[in-house]
Formats: structure tokens, C-alpha cells, sequence
DNA sequence: CGCGATTGAGAAAATTTTTCCCTTAAATTT
DNA sequence: AAATTTAAGGGAAAAATTTTCTCAATCGCG
């Protein structure tokens, strides 16, 4: 179960992953030993997935996202575990979610330019067969963060209302 | 400039930034010292951001992503000034976009069910007056990946064809 | 109360990052 | 074409950090 100290942890980590375990240590009240055996057992636990480098998105030069909305009239398991591994093959696809309501499908896409896109778009749909397809293209990034909220973590005996 | 070796550089990084300067230098033919380099260089230019762990979203009991589609009468930077200041204090939003097309922002957003859903939509719509909201909700997250696709990184004198 | 079980701490070992100094290769100037 | 600067790579050593090991304190509970 996560505790209080893990989810300070969990805090720093998902800001900045470089900061020493000595320091994240001194951060929460922890000597270097038990915050260690901490993040390990987090990892262990599946709680971090991963760590990863985030790279600007403009100096790899995607800096157009889009947005498709797609609505399929095929609804079996089959047809889903071949969309599913088509998509994947694509690494301008970064987000692939299956939708409540009329929308089926929605995937975010990130390409350099809007010519770029209809290259993806035909591509995808040569692979595919999809009937209704609408994409929608952001013009402005406000806010993208790979952190996600802490405040709703089950903690020891009691659910913190919320409070970040 | 970004060159090849750059280039699988941050391909490595992006899946896995644990991995030791001199292994990811083997992986690429340099030694240690050149390879630290060339990662310092990244990111002093800005081209790696950051490094962060990225959370298992049911560990944190954030099991709910929805889409929130916003439509507004309100089309001057001062109003959006203020409702980007409004959104970001909310660490449910993960991202947010002003977009092109009928929709004017989209946002997305993570809680634990549908009864967190409504409570943080409350707490939105009284910080902030916004007329045409619509929500819909993921069902599934079948890819949601922090990798950026790196095939159309500019390199050195050629724009290399797409190509993983 | 005592007895595991859990959690924390300090010191030391192992690994990794970072610096320093030197060589090579390429590019530029004359 | 020679000379000179500039850019990039490499090895070894220093510094910092991670990881292991051993031991002490604390807590829950029969």
C-alpha cells in the first residue's frame, strides 16, 4: 500500500527522475537506504512504469497534432486486435483510446505539417478499411504533462478528498 | 544539427532513459565521453526536456480518462489567458489544446470514475463560464505512449523518407 | 511482554557520471 | 598545398550516485 512518503516520492519523480535518492531522501525525511528501497519496491510494484526522456516535440519536428475521431461499424474482438496492432505500427499514432459513446475510436496523431498528415492519412487508410473518419488539429498546445494527478491515491486507511 | 547517431540517441532515451551513458554508447559506436557529450548538448538545446518516471495510472487510482470538448463565445487572449491559468491548477488535465474547427479547446482529463468525473466538472464550470461543453469517455487506452516518432527529424542535408 | 516483521540508518562496495587531457580528422584560411 | 583553427572522439581518473550489507529501532499482536 502506498503511504504518504511514497506519493511525495512519486511527486518528484514524475517532475524530474534525476534528482539523487539521497536528495529525494532529504525531501520526504528518509536517509538514502529506505527511500531507495522505496522507489525499488515501487518499480517492482508496477507503480512506475518506466523512465523516460521527454523530448520537445517541436525539435523533432512534429509540430502539428491532430486528432481523429473514427466510427467503424465493425464491433467484433477481431476486427479491434487488427486495428489495434495496424496503429501500433505507426509511431505518429501516441495516443489510441476505444470511445464510449458515437465515437468509436479516438487517436492523437503527431506529424510536421499538415501535407505530412494527409501522407499518414492515406497510409493509414490504405491499411485499413474504416468507414467515418473526422480529424480535428490542435493550433496550440496549452498544457501536455506526462504527471498524473497524486490526489486521488488510495493511501492508508483513508481517501484523501481532494487536494494536490 | 541532430545527426543519426543523435538520433538513436534519443530513441533510446525516449523508451528508456535508465540505461548507463556507456552502454547506450555502445549501442551506438562511441565511447563513453563523446556520447555523454552529445546527451549534455541535447538537452542544453532543449531537444530532451526532461526525464521523469511515468506512473501507472490504476496504481494512483486514476482508472477514467475522458475528452472534454469545449465550445466558447469567447474568442480574446485576455479570456483565454485566464482560463489557461484556471485549467493548469487543475492536475487532473493532462493536456489541453485550443484547436482549429468547430471544437475551440479539448481537453483530457483523469479520475478515478464517473462520480470524480462530475465533481471535478463542477468544480470546473464554477471556476470558469463556458457554454458548450460535451464529454466523452475512453473506454479502453489501447496506446498512450510518451515516444515521439523520430522518422522525420531533420538531419544533416537530407530529409530522410519516413522510416522507423 | 516477547517475538517476528517492518522500516530506518550508516558504512562500504559497485557502478555510473563527469571531468581532464590528449589525439585524430575535417574544415578553413592563406 | 601547408598551416591553423575547429569539431569530434577516446582513455583514464575523479566525483557522485546507486546498491548492498549489517545492524538498530519500532510496531503490531498473540
Amino acid at each position: 500500500m502506498i503511504d504518504r512518503i511514497d506519493r511525495r516520492i512519486l511527486s518528484i519523480l514524475q517532475e524530474d527522475s534525476t534528482v539523487p535518492v539521497a536528495e529525494i531522501g532529504r525531501r520526504v525525511g528518509l536517509s538514502t537506504t529506505p527511500c531507495w528501497r522505496r522507489i525499488q519496491k515501487l518499480e517492482e510494484e508496477g507503480v512506475i512504469k518506466r523512465r523516460v526522456a521527454i523530448l520537445d516535440a517541436r525539435s523533432v519536428n512534429v509540430k502539428v497534432a491532430a486528432f481523429i475521431s473514427i466510427t467503424t461499424s465493425q464491433h467484433n474482438a477481431d476486427w479491434l486486435a487488427k486495428f489495434a496492432d495496424v496503429i501500433r505500427e505507426f509511431p505518429e499514432v501516441v495516443e489510441f483510446y476505444r470511445m464510449a459513446g458515437k465515437v468509436d475510436y479516438l487517436l492523437k496523431v503527431v506529424v510536421p505539417d499538415i501535407e505530412a498528415y494527409d501522407a499518414f492519412y492515406k497510409r493509414l487508410i490504405s491499411k485499413i478499411d474504416i468507414s467515418d473518419v473526422s480529424t480535428t488539429f490542435a493550433m496550440e498546445e496549452i498544457k501536455n504533462t506526462s504527471q498524473l494527478p497524486l490526489n486521488y491515491v488510495v493511501t492508508e486507511k483513508t481517501r484523501e478528498p481532494a487536494k494536490e
